[in-house]
DNA sequence: GTCTATAGTTCGATAGAC
DNA sequence: GTCTATCGAACTATAGAC
C-alpha cells in the first residue's frame, strides 16, 4: 500500500516491478518535460497529472508533495549515469575525453532532460530553491571526479606534470554547460558535439605531455 | 500622464527626469532581484510591489503587464553594456580579452543581475517563454560580434590565419556562461575571474600567430 | 490506486475613488 | 500616481468515497 520509492514486489517473480511502478515512471517522465518548460516553481501538479492522464489527487498519491516529486525526478534522472561518465576509470585521459563526447551526443538526443537541467540549474542559484543543495553538491562532486580523472593522467605521464587538475575540471564542466545553454536556445546555430570536440582536441594538445592531438577512440 | 517609457519632461531643465522615473527605476531594480530568485513565471507582482513599497495596483500603473515589466527589465539591464563589451572595436585581440575579464569581474560584483540572467536564460529554453526570442537573438548577436573581433585579429596578423572565428566565439561565450553558472551556485568554490583568465591565457597562446602568452593590459 | 470535493492561498489584471 | 476593492482563475494540499 505504501509507495515510498521501493518497488512493491507483488506476485512472485523476482525483479518484477509492480504495475503501479509503470504509472510512477510515467509521472516522472512527464514531470521532466514540465520542469523543463516551466521550471520548478511555475510547474503545476494539475497540468502534470492531466498530461499523465490522471487527476491531481491521483498524482499526489504517488508523490506526497511537489517538492518530493522534484527530488524523485532528480534522483531518477540520468544524474547517476552522468556521474559515472565522469567518475568511471578510463585507461587514458584521451579515452575519458571520448566518453565526454559520448555524453554530449547523448544529451543532444534527449532535449527534454537537457532543457530541464538548464532550467533547474539556473533557477537553483537561489539558495532557497529546493534543488539548490542538490546542484551545489552535484558540481562539487563532478568537479572532484573530473579532477581525479585528469590527475590519473598526470600520474601516468600522459599529461604534463604542471597540469592544474581542479581548475581544468571546472573549466571542462563550464564549457559543456555553456554549450548546452546555447544549444537549447538555438539547436540549429550550435553543433554542440562538434564544438566540444574542437575544444577537447585543443585542450588535449595543450595538456598532453607529448603535445599531440587527441588520438581517435580506442575501441579497446 | 502617460508613463510609456519616455521621461515625462516636467518643468524646464533639459535632461532632468521627472520624479516618477525614480520610482520606475526602483521597480526595475527590485524586479531584477525577484526574477533572479523566482524566474519569470513564479515571480509575483504583489511581492515585487511590496518590496518597492507600493501596492500591486500602483506597480501596474508603471508597467501594464507582467510581461511588459520583464521586457523593460531586460532592456534596461546591462545588456547594452555587455553588447558593447563584445562589439566595441579594440586595437588588439589581447586588449579585447582584457575587456572580457573586466566584464566578468564586473558581473562578480553584481550577483543579483548575474543570477537573474542565469535563471532567465535557463527558463527561456522553452520557445513559449516570453524571453525566448530575446535570448536567442542575444546569443546570435554576441556570437557575431565576438567572431568579428577575432576576425579583425586574424586580418591584422595577430591571430593565426586558420582561426575558426565563429566557433571560437561560441566557445568563448560558453565558457563565460558556464563559469557563471557554477559561480552563482557556489561562489566560494569558483574564482570566476581567475578561471576565465587562465582560459583566455591559454586560448591566446593557441590562437596567436606568435604563440606567445596573453600580454598584460596596455593602458593605452 | 484513483476519484471528487473542497479548503485556503495567491495569482494577474481591471475599475474607480482620491 | 497611488490607493482600495474585486473578479475569475489557478495553485498546493487534504479528506474521504469507492
Amino acid at each position: 500500500m505504501d509507495v515510498k520509492g521501493r518497488p512493491t514486489t507483488r506476485g512472485t517473480a523476482r525483479g518484477t516491478y509492480a504495475v503501479g511502478d509503470e504509472r510512477r515512471s510515467r509521472i516522472l517522465d512527464t514531470a521532466v518535460e514540465h520542469f523543463a518548460q516551466w521550471g520548478f516553481h511555475a510547474a503545476s501538479l494539475a497540468r502534470i497529472a492531466k498530461d499523465v492522464g490522471i487527476t491531481q489527487g491521483g498524482l499526489l498519491h504517488h508523490f506526497r508533495t511537489k517538492e518530493a516529486l522534484l527530488v524523485s525526478v532528480l534522483e531518477a534522472s540520468d544524474e547517476h549515469d552522468i556521474e559515472r561518465f565522469f567518475a568511471e576509470e578510463c585507461a587514458t585521459v584521451a579515452e575519458w575525453f571520448h566518453r565526454l563526447l559520448d555524453l554530449t551526443a547523448h544529451n543532444a538526443r534527449r532535449p527534454g532532460r537537457t532543457r530541464m537541467f538548464n532550467a533547474l540549474v539556473g533557477e537553483s542559484g537561489d539558495p532557497e530553491h529546493p534543488a539548490h543543495a542538490f546542484f551545489t553538491r552535484r558540481y562539487r562532486t563532478l568537479a572532484e571526479d573530473a579532477a581525479q580523472s585528469l590527475r590519473r593522467g598526470v600520474d601516468s605521464g600522459e599529461l604534463r606534470p604542471d597540469t592544474d587538475c581542479p581548475a581544468e575540471a571546472r573549466q571542462l564542466l563550464a564549457m559543456m554547460d555553456g554549450l548546452q545553454l546555447q544549444w537549447v536556445l538555438d539547436p540549429e546555430a550550435v553543433d554542440m558535439p562538434a564544438q566540444l570536440h574542437r575544444h577537447l582536441d585543443r585542450l588535449y594538445r595543450a595538456l598532453s605531455a607529448s603535445g599531440t592531438a587527441l588520438p581517435p577512440r580506442t575501441t579497446d
